[in-house]
RNA sequence: GCUGCUGUAGCUCAGUCGGUAGAGCACCUCCUUGGUAAGGAGGAGGUCCUGGGUUCAAGUCCCAGCAGCAGCUCCA
């Protein structure tokens, strides 16, 4: 006999080894009607699951309002999306079929290149198989047995998975429907009926196990839902989402641009959204001044020299746009090295296209003789010697970050421990050659402008500072109405040798980092191989309106920088010190950071930040005289201000306005003129009727001091419809 | 960088079987002078992404490149 404790305490018996739907079955019919998937001890698993034959065993019935059902059932639904595929196209190869957040997706190798066109047919052949309402059967086989299954349905990824990633399981389960065959953990429904909704969304490559240098598969991403309704509103959350692009919006508003001849991944601000940076600009500095940061300035390029010594250029050789030399024949030695790095060349093979290279270009040189060779006899010598040669050669790099020329600034004097801490701010514009498949409108470009600073400190210093950028971050984000988000502690995969500095200082950099976090009560989660390469770093992932994710801010602990540029200070005690960095940005970029506010607030920025705050509109012509000292005392309150005298109705300024997402409209007209009033409305709330003008100003200007961020308003930048009401 | 898709007016898009380029919005001019989400008429606007090829003829078919989109991989 078996006792069964279930959710509500009660427990009841059944007969050895009794399968969960009995369970359901004896609590009731309704449940077992509704019952899709369970619980036993904490772990999902199908209906059909076998309790132990004795003991005591929990277990809960899971029905369609439960979130873990839903995932077994999309994971279902992969299955016969996979069956349908393999019915419809030949020669198939099953990869992966998970579910993801908001659906699942399954990765086939195809002959022929599935497209977005066979999603119909797909569609209607998993509407057939689901009416066929074969169950999911689970077959449990040892090692040996899966194998010569996978072998015999010549599922070479299936295959190569047990040999690899099952390499320690003695035995593993199938799950069969009909003629299809998958290898798999499950649990799945019994039924395909509970499948109540489903839709193919899109289709992508993506590698065999996430690994580049392995084949690329097809990736057929599709979700599921128990209902229609459900579905129906999973879509409207997707075109909300694209509502919000900041590309259209950005497009529409006219707040940037990307030229293909200034080239990809390079945004121009347009007057509007350059606005926007702007006010966030003056925020950014006021607060910066608040809180002791001195502001610095530096030029865009530096010297190649300084990012060898910071790493960076190593590092990151095939994210930065290439350096220039000033001698021309320095490109060609660079191409040379170039290969060198990727072991496309031998030492030697370097060694003598280096002399040919040089020989071409300079008649100084005979044959086999460059005459920093000295005594270098083997070509490892020599190669060394060219390298050391190369590197004294004068060469520029447009900068990939700030902090090597922030460092010169703190090493332009010699600096004492009272001067400490040092806090050099600058919003400073960095490149990093993106590869093309990355740029992203505003998200992701090759030029950017950080809101950076650098903080030189003390070792006791560290708590204190790392906290200020944590609060500034937090201080700055709340402000914008980004109250959502966590902290994501990146710390060292201490496997791994991608990272510099000993194993000790990384492990007293990543122990103040959580100690702050803790004392400050940040919700963070510890993300070992997320660190920087030089030292640990939290990001801030703020949590947008509608659920989407985005990193943002970061503070970075850095212990390397330091040592490799030998900085120092004179201590109390009179003896030199090395100081400790830290690298920050609480908006991270001002590119990305704007382009996820313009999804945030889906284009219609609080009033601070709106780019025009009033547009005064004319009822008529006649009127025009009256809007035009309206707009005037407007400007001299410095509110940023656009009177609309076209010969156009009322109803159409407004409605133009209210598409442009201005936030208020002061409408005038005779009786205004004779009042000296306007009739403000608000974007959000509509008419709120006539006020004297100094008190419209009063209403604005408290507002903007305020920086409120009032309910966004729902509207649709240039689409067709009436907002029908408020979000959040 | 890889896989797939896309590229036509300022914007959003249509363009059939290969036969001299189309709509709506925006823009300009005129009429209308009005009180809270589209008044009317007319006009102007094109390197059909670029370069090759096939053809009597290419926006349309083929090849290459560039750019954008989705995803993968990467992200100091």
């Amino acid at each position: 006999m078996l006792k069964v404790i279930l959710p509500d305490g009660n427990s009841k018996e059944f007969p050895s080894s009794a399968a969960v739907k009995e369970v359901a079955a004896a609590i009731g019919p309704r449940l077992a009607k509704a019952a899709l998937v369970a619980e036993v001890d904490g772990k999902i698993v199908g209906l059909d699951y076998r309790l132990p034959e004795s003991g005591e065993v929990q277990v809960k019935i899971l029905t369609a309002k439960d979130p873990a059902a839903l995932g077994v059932m999309r994971h279902s639904a992969a299955h016969v999306m996979a069956r349908a595929v393999m019915r419809l196209k030949k020669g198939v190869q099953l990869a992966f079929g998970p579910t993801v957040e908001g659906g699942f997706y399954y990765d086939f190798e195809v002959p022929e290149p599935l497209r977005e066109e066979d999603f119909p047919a797909i569609e209607a052949e998993m509407q057939k198989i689901i009416d066929l309402d074969e169950p999911f059967e689970r077959i449990e086989t040892p090692r040996a047995k899966a194998l010569e299954i996978c072998q015999g349905l010549a599922q070479k990824y299936k295959v190569e998975h047990i040999n690899t990633g099952l390499a320690d399981h003695a035995s593993m389960s199938f799950y069969r429907q009909g003629e299809f065959i998958d290898l798999c953990r499950g649990p799945h429904v019994l039924s395909p009926k509970a499948i109540g909704a489903y839709k193919l969304l899109s289709i992508a490559g993506a590698y065999w196990k996430g690994d580049a240098n392995n084949a690329q598969l097809q990736r057929l991403y599709a979700t599921a839902f128990f209902t229609k309704e459900e579905l129906d509103e999973h879509l409207k959350k997707i075109e909300e989402a694209k509502r919000r692009d900041h590309r259209t919006l950005g497009k529409q508003l006219q707040l940037f641009t990307i030229s293909q001849d200034v080239g990809p991944g390079l945004a121009l601000w347009l007057p509007k959204g350059a606005m926007i940076r702007a006010q966030l600009e003056e925020f950014i500095k006021a607060e910066l001044t608040r809180r002791a940061y001195l502001p610095v300035y530096t030029p865009h390029i530096g010297r190649i020299q300084m990012y060898q010594t910071s790493g960076h250029f190593p590092y990151y050789m095939d994210s930065q746009f290439p350096p220039f030399y000033l001698d021309p024949l320095m490109q060609s030695v660079q191409q040379l090295f170039y290969l060198l790095f990727q072991e496309k060349l031998s030492a030697g093979k370097f060694v003598g296209m280096f002399e040919e290279t040089l020989k071409r270009n300079d008649d100084r040189l005979v044959p086999n003789s460059f005459p920093g060779f000295g005594t270098a006899k083997t070509d490892e010598d020599k190669l060394h010697v060219i390298r050391e040669w190369f590197n004294e050669q004068e060469a520029y790099l447009l900068k990939p970050m700030n902090c090597p020329h922030h460092i010169q600034i703190y090493k332009s004097e010699r600096r004492s421990y009272r001067e400490l801490p040092l806090r050099l701010a600058e919003f400073g514009s960095v490149y990093r050659f993106e590869k093309t498949g990355q740029l992203n409108g505003l998200t992701r470009v090759r030029g950017f402008t950080q809101d950076d600073a650098h903080l030189f400190c003390t070792d006791d210093q560290i708590p204190a500072e790392f906290a200020g950028c944590i609060e500034m971050t937090q201080f700055v984000l709340n402000c914008l109405g980004l109250e959502n988000y966590r902290v994501r502690l990146g710390f060292r995969d201490p496997a791994s040798d991608k990272y510099v500095g000993g194993a000790d200082v990384w492990e007293r950099a990543q122990n103040s980092l959580e100690e702050v976090c803790s004392r400050l009560k940040i919700d963070y989660t510890p993300e070992p191989g997320e660190a920087a390469f030089y030292g640990p770093k939290a990001d801030f992932v703020v949590t947008d309106c509608i659920g989407r994710e985005w990193q943002l801010g970061t503070v970075q602990l850095d212990y390397n920088l330091p040592a490799r540029f030998k900085l120092e200070y004179v201590g109390q005690d009179n003896h030199m010190h090395q100081p400790v960095m830290i690298h920050r940005a609480p908006l991270g970029s001002m590119e990305r950071f704007i382009g996820v506010l313009i999804e945030h607030f889906a284009g219609a920025f609080p009033l601070w930040l709106a780019p025009e705050q009033v547009r005064v509109i004319t009822v008529s012509e006649k009127s025009e005289q009256y809007g035009r000292d309206v707009e005037q005392k407007l400007r001299a309150a410095s509110l940023r201000v656009k009177g609309d005298y076209r010969p156009e109705k009322l109803g159409a300024k407004i409605r133009d306005a209210q598409l442009e997402l201005i936030p208020y409209m002061f409408v005038v007209g005779p009786r205004d003129a004779e009042s000296a009033t306007v009739s403000v409305r608000d974007r959000i709330d509509g008419d709120l009727g006539a006020m004297p003008l100094d008190q419209a100003i009063c209403r604005l200007s408290a507002e903007i001091a305020d920086r409120r961020v009032r309910k966004t308003y729902s509207g649709t930048a240039g689409l067709e419809g009436k907002a029908t009401g408020n979000e959040y």
